[in-house]
DNA sequence: TCAAAATTTGAAATCGCTTTGAATGATCCA
DNA sequence: TGGATCATTCAAAGCGATTTCAAATTTTGA
């Protein structure tokens, strides 16, 4: 079904029906009645392809992905939450996965070039980051979810990982622990190193030296996790509380420190950071496990909410958006135990 | 850059342009290398949308999901096996997410009317259901990932459900286990269903009767096992053996058998299906995890494969595959203890 | 050597929509 | 009553590619 034969069927032109149905004032009330009546029953849908080409929008989003490594839980919280709200405006998400960051490169390049969506999610950004300048060379808007290159220009959402750390790492300190270990993510990327900073500041203002074999940088995964955990339990005097990057990684050094016959939240106290994930509940641990907390879900929502007020004509520059995290206490930590 | 902006600059017509881009034959060799050269220096891309509405092909498929349940881990495996597949051919994935499962239809029909995709992935089937129908109806290629309708003609691939749950009873009868629980997917899912299925198989074949207290149906949440599993193990007698239906599902009972003061592998044993997430590795555990194992994001790579084989003209009713599932023992389980 | 065949190129139609600019008829007001 | 204004409608021109059909040039073969 043509806007042609809809139109036919009407004994109308392709003029008034567009009209009809877009909304235009120039057309009588009747008629788009009619016209709009007609369409519904007849399940007629604009040709998405035709509609791009003569509109010059392509009614979706770009997202790329890094396959192996970046689809994982975070991402798919972050992509529901996106999803959920383009869907209200009916605008797709076009997911496309590249297999290197020379690849990343290359399908934003493609993704541009061949106007296939208006806007991207660019994610996962490092301190400095060149796809921020690809992209603008590109000349497409994008909102990127973290924060990058400091003093330019771009639209972000981020979360206050800095902030987030330091008050975890404070409060472990005020229960009197001292080596207090850092699961952090990989080295280079943003939120880490904010992490880090704030780690630093937190251990430095109570005048904790800082041990670099309590650090350990890697991708959010139980296993790399529970390996880190059990090779810094072995220390001495070895950590008396962890602070893990993510749920997975908290189930990770969980297992490593019930391995070492050791009692969370008594021999050895835990914070992680707790991205919510539905199917991962902090509460629901045993013991119940202490967190900074901040909904990437939610994250991905708002991102989607800038990207359209971006397309909407607002200015970058008004766009930007720190979001504090919240620091939630369980039974996951407690005082260090006596030396 | 447009065509006409390309063919401009090279003195040629948009139709000699074309041609030689797209390899037609009757193209000069030395024309088509100029244009070739050229169009790669000017970075020319061909607009998706003129394309599409050109060739009446979208060159994306297209994804449904129910954003809050569907999104997790599992999806976003078999997301990164299809993508890493439609990558190379240059194939988008169109993710939609919607609330409700009415919105879900409509969904497949907006997509239908609009041809915003070449075809579908359908996956998450139960026993009888109607998606498949409406896409037949809407006369749009789909593979479904799973099985449904039993006897209707549709393209599929689903692992050996049955077959893999069968085994893993069978392997706990045999060591001795009689009350062994299993913690299954939602009622009416095939997967579950089949699952269910082999379980009873097993039990029966051994003369075991099956205790309806001992099965719980539900999402794969590490929550939702968790109390599953608390519950189960005040049964008394309790079970000595949990079948789980993912990893998350393992993490939770693992968690309920520690909290009651039992062992895995010695008090309890436990058998989990592994749909091998990396960041989440059955050999990692602690103890190591024994698991019926299937990698959907090799079903992702393998579906997007047959979607390609049915745009490419096989016939659906050649298109079906059923994967075995293999059964790795490790440390979870053991004989049954004495009662 | 010259008509026929093969090679190579291009003009214009097409895909299905939006939108510009013009036309039609109805309504208004002096 | 008649010119100006308003409200509706439509024909046709894009959007940027592919593809049909025709034309120009070269090559072939008797």
């Amino acid at each position: 079904m043509r806007l042609k034969d809809l139109a036919e069927h009407l004994g109308l032109s392709q003029t008034t029906v567009s009209r009809a149905l877009n909304g235009y004032p120039e057309v009588n009330e009747a008629t788009r009645l009619r016209v709009a009546e007609t369409a519904a029953r007849l399940g007629y849908r604009p040709n998405a392809s035709a509609l791009r080409l003569a509109t010059g929008r392509s009614g979706a989003v770009g997202l790329v992905l890094r396959g192996a490594e970046e689809l994982g839980p975070h991402m798919s919280e972050f992509l529901a939450g996106m999803g959920g709200r383009m869907a209200t405006e009916e605008i797709d998400i076009l997911v496309t996965t590249v297999d290197s960051y020379a690849d990343e490169l290359a399908a934003y390049r493609r993704i541009a070039a061949s106007q296939k969506v208006d806007a991207i999610v660019l994610h996962s950004p490092k301190l400095v980051d060149e796809r921020v300048k690809l992209l603008k060379d590109l000349d497409i808007p994008f909102v990127l979810h973290g924060r990058t290159n400091i003093g330019e220009t771009v639209a972000w959402l981020d979360i206050d990982n800095t902030g987030a750390i330091e008050r975890a790492t404070t409060h472990l300190l005020d229960l009197g622990h001292r080596r207090i270990a850092l699961l952090n993510g990989l080295k280079g990327r943003t939120f880490a190193e904010h992490r880090e900073i704030g780690y630093l500041a937190a251990l430095s203002a109570r005048g904790v030296a800082f041990d670099p074999a309590l650090m350990g940088n890697s991708n959010f995964t139980d296993e790399v996790a529970f390996r880190y955990a059990q090779s810094m339990l072995e220390l001495r005097p070895r950590p008396t509380a962890f602070i893990a990057g993510s749920m997975m990684t908290a189930l990770g050094v969980f297992r490593a420190i019930r391995q070492a016959g050791l009692v969370l939240g008594k021999d050895v106290s835990m914070i992680a950071h707790d991205d919510v994930f539905p199917y991962l509940n902090a509460d629901n641990m045993y013991p119940t496990m202490s967190t900074t907390r901040s909904s990437i879900r939610q994250a991905g929502t708002r991102v989607a909410e800038l990207i359209l007020q971006i397309l909407g004509g607002k200015k970058i520059e008004e766009v930007h958006e720190l979001w504090p995290v919240e620091l939630v206490l369980r039974e996951s930590t407690g005082p260090a135990p006596a030396s």
